[in-house]
DNA sequence: AAATTGGATTGATAAATGTCAATCCGGATT
DNA sequence: AATCCGGATTGACATTTATCAATCCAATTT
């Protein structure tokens, strides 16, 4: 079922879908399910679909040279993923998107998604609002990854992202954090006193 | 002269602007010449502005408790300046933006830059561009930051920007990595190496 | 010319964080 | 029940980076 879809992008754009509108969603957006630990998006692949997650989890990182990963972001349920530089660009990849849980989601290919943007206002209103929305988040991710010690980093988490520490193990958030497990762990001992 | 901006707007969108479209614009963008040191936001405040750069540079920064400073970009000629966050959700922005160069903008106030948008479709496409450009360039900032050390954040941004190192000193460089001056003064002697 | 200022550099030291190895624990698998 | 496995923790130690203080230099300002 779509309806999630609907309802997101409802109460995104403060507007009511028209049956119209509804019926050409539909028709492009696939149902897809994945299972934990499939992969969305392969490094150097270019990255052709995007994905609404309507139930389970994802994140998105990168592998070093010394085998080390990165978590650029997380998905839950009403996140979307896809790697924008390379669906825009058309150039591979250097993430990987992995599922975290049994998903399910919403897909829908790049062309698609261009195209739908013209047909359904409601729709570009969306990918507007988000994009926004991203680059505020970002911001503050920057803000905090130049600005922050290790602590207040994953203090600025806990606030912020609370639903990440109860749905995401301790290694992938110290990862998101740019910090190594051992170090998360004693934060998490230690600090936090403050 | 508008022409800057005219010339940037064409460049992005691969349209040719109508007379029309041109009047809009110039009636809405106000030419302002800011002073070495002059601040374009301040701390506190609403940010109710978006500049564009037509000739000097810019930073935008927060002050921690500490009193460091934490610069989060900057602008360049033909960059836009503003608090995406603030100017959207009308709440205090956290940062300063200080002109580093006797500068020339063009500005216009937030409501008129929501409207113009509707006005001219070249204009929103620019819009619309800039915030997927930013997005891009943003998430390998967090790239950098959370994955690399501080050599290779160093040597990924004299790739990346080269004229920001001609063009800023070395202390903002720092800033802008999240390293002290002492150390980015140590990276640039001693590594590069390899 | 003298004085001031903003930046850059250097050395010594401290603090933060990473690395490596070992262990532990609980839930899933057989 | 025995085993396996992903994840968390801990201690010892290495490395990176920050801090503090001093100095230097060149461009402005006086």
């Amino acid at each position: 079922m779509h309806d999630a879809l609907f309802k997101y992008i409802e109460v995104r754009t403060g507007e009511k879908l028209t049956d119209n509108e509804r019926d050409v969603i539909t028709a492009v957006f696939d149902r897809k399910r994945m299972r934990k630990r499939q992969y969305f998006l392969q490094e150097g692949d270019v990255c052709r679909y995007i994905g609404f997650i309507v139930k389970g989890s994802a994140r998105m990182f990168s592998v070093d040279e010394k085998g080390h990963e990165h978590i650029m972001r997380f998905g839950l349920e009403s996140w979307w993923i896809s790697d924008q530089e390379s669906m825009i660009n058309l150039t591979p990849s250097p993430y990987y998107i992995e599922m975290l849980e049994d998903s399910e989601l919403l897909v829908i290919s790049v062309p698609n998604a261009l195209e739908l943007r013209n047909k359904s206002r409601c729709f570009d209103l969306t990918v507007q609002a988000l994009d926004r929305h991203q680059t505020i988040s970002m911001q503050k991710r920057i803000h905090a990854a130049i600005g922050m010690t290790a602590e207040e980093r994953f203090s600025d988490l806990s606030r912020t992202y609370p639903e990440f520490l109860e749905r995401f193990p301790m290694n992938m958030i110290a990862s998101y954090l740019g910090l190594s497990p051992e170090t998360l762990s004693r934060i998490r001992k230690n600090g936090l006193r403050k």
